[in-house]
RNA sequence: GGAGAGGUGGCCGAGUGGUUGAAGGCGCACGCUUGGAAAGCGUGUAAACGGGAAACUGUUUCGAGGGUUCGAAUCCCUCUCUCUCCGCCA
């Protein structure tokens, strides 16, 4: 969400660099219904003047005319509400703004490589995807998760199952031990304005699923990311600045409708309704956002060079960004199956976009400002044993446990 | 699910129709005092939005929304959350 006031200023500014992220900005529509609320606004505040002042001086005789004064107010009232709920949906779906460090693009063709980390191994025997070393024990299982849920789910079973869990293990004991971040479990199900708080809503509402209590009024969500939890645990708070930054992290599943990917990675792992993400989050004065972003970067890439898997990162394009990102890494894991890197791990600064929506504070000198946001997955579980599987396999299918994983694995070699 | 109690400022807490944005306290900030600190004393201390270059100023806000009234933190309705007791249950 954006400062109105600053949007007001500097309208020109904003609807250019909407249009580096593919946003058509209709900056004459903004600023016709921002002028008409405000003068309804002003209108209306004049009348209640007028009342209370007649209010407070109790005369029998002023009453009838201070009744009238409240019909008018209400009037007012009434087509003001309906110009703040039009300019209202016109903000909340506008995106963050690209930081300047941001190259500009129209898609992912744009993106600027950063580096490229680890060597990709040569194989002397033809490899295998992962959904061919899974289906051998029926240890990826997606005939029988389509009996239970249908399609984009899956079964794990047994040693696969272990990895999943050891991986999860793994990462959060280095997020929390090595880079202290607390670690959090955190509930599944948010309501509306949580997920408005992190921008999921209202925008890609066809995204979420959504729940339904019986006798309930409210909707309720299953979280798409642990960002939306751990990013609302400071909503509507007023932070002392001694006590920023603060980290967090989770290990959750996520659900996502996956809605207008039909046909996209539809074989395998890639892309499922759920799947466990650690999820890498911080609150911070706002200044500090750039160099956390780096941060939080070098600890995702941590779980990379410890599991011993090559990966690049990739400083994303305008066009290609999140909706509430200011400034996005992503991580790239080599698929040796597919001949190239996938996407393991999106690590954003969203400045004070968030804090805005979420109504979270910090407390300095200059009075009460919003805080700065960051997430970052540290790592999407399902993806990377899905790298962690091709890349360790061996000629007779079965898999060699990095060093590192080996005792959160029962201390086997191979599975 | 049944019965009850309650949501007031950063926090605690008073307040049942009229200068109440809201007593009192804690906390915090500044000043005085002190060799220094503590204590003590004094002063100040919400946010959002509108207008203004600024000083400043207007409006709103006592869980949320609606209603009654000339006037609502205070009365009525709906929703929501928290707590206590009972029931059920992982």
């Amino acid at each position: 969400m954006h400062n109105i006031k600053d949007l007001r200023k500097n309208l020109e500014t904003y609807k250019k660099k909407f249009k580096d992220r593919n946003i058509d900005f209709n900056s004459n529509n903004f600023n016709k219904i921002d002028k008409i609320n405000r003068e309804l606004i002003a209108k209306k505040e004049k009348l209640e003047n007028e009342k209370k002042s007649l209010s407070k001086k109790k005369d029998k005789l002023n009453f009838d005319k201070s009744k009238d004064i409240s019909n008018e107010i209400e009037k007012i009232l009434e087509s003001q509400k309906k110009t703040q709920k039009e300019l209202n949906s016109i903000i909340e779906v506008l995106p963050n703004i690209p930081h300047q460090d941001v190259p500009v693009g129209k898609s992912e063709k744009e993106n600027k490589l950063i580096k490229k980390v680890g060597t990709i191994k040569s194989f002397n025997f033809t490899t295998k995807s992962h959904v061919e070393l899974g289906v051998k024990n029926n240890n990826i299982d997606f005939e029988t998760a389509t009996k239970l849920s249908g399609s984009r789910f899956v079964v794990l079973r047994d040693k696969f199952a272990l990895l999943e869990r050891a991986l999860i293990n793994f990462m959060l004991d280095i997020h929390v031990n090595q880079f202290k971040y607390t670690e959090i479990s955190p509930p599944l199900i948010v309501n509306e304005d949580v997920m408005y708080g992190t921008g999921q809503l209202p925008k890609f509402r066809e995204d979420q699923f959504e729940i339904k209590f019986e006798n309930s009024t409210q909707k309720k969500f299953l979280i798409p990311t642990a960002e939306v939890v751990l990013t609302n645990l400071v909503r509507k708070s007023n932070i002392d600045i001694k006590d920023l930054p603060q980290r967090f992290v989770a290990s959750t599943p996520c659900f996502r409708k996956e809605a207008g990917s039909y046909g996209k990675d539809t074989k395998g792992m890639i892309r499922q309704h759920q799947f466990y993400k650690v999820e890498l989050v911080s609150i911070v004065d706002p200044k500090n956002c750039i160099l956390e972003l780096d941060r939080m970067l070098s600890c995702a890439e941590e779980i990379l060079i410890k599991l011993e898997i090559p990966y690049q990162v990739v400083l994303l394009s305008s066009g290609d960004m999140g909706f509430s990102a200011e400034k996005t890494f992503d991580i790239e894991a080599w698929i040796p199956s597919e001949k190239k890197y996938r996407e393991i791990s999106s690590c954003s600064s969203c400045g004070t976009f968030q804090g805005r929506r979420m109504g979270a504070k910090y407390k300095s000198q200059n009075g009460n400002e919003f805080v700065g946001t960051l997430n970052g997955s540290g790592l999407a579980v399902g993806r990377l044993m899905i790298s962690l599987l091709e890349n360790n396999q061996n000629e007779d299918g079965s898999i060699s446990i990095p060093n590192n994983l080996k005792k959160y694995m029962n201390n086997l070699d191979k599975i």
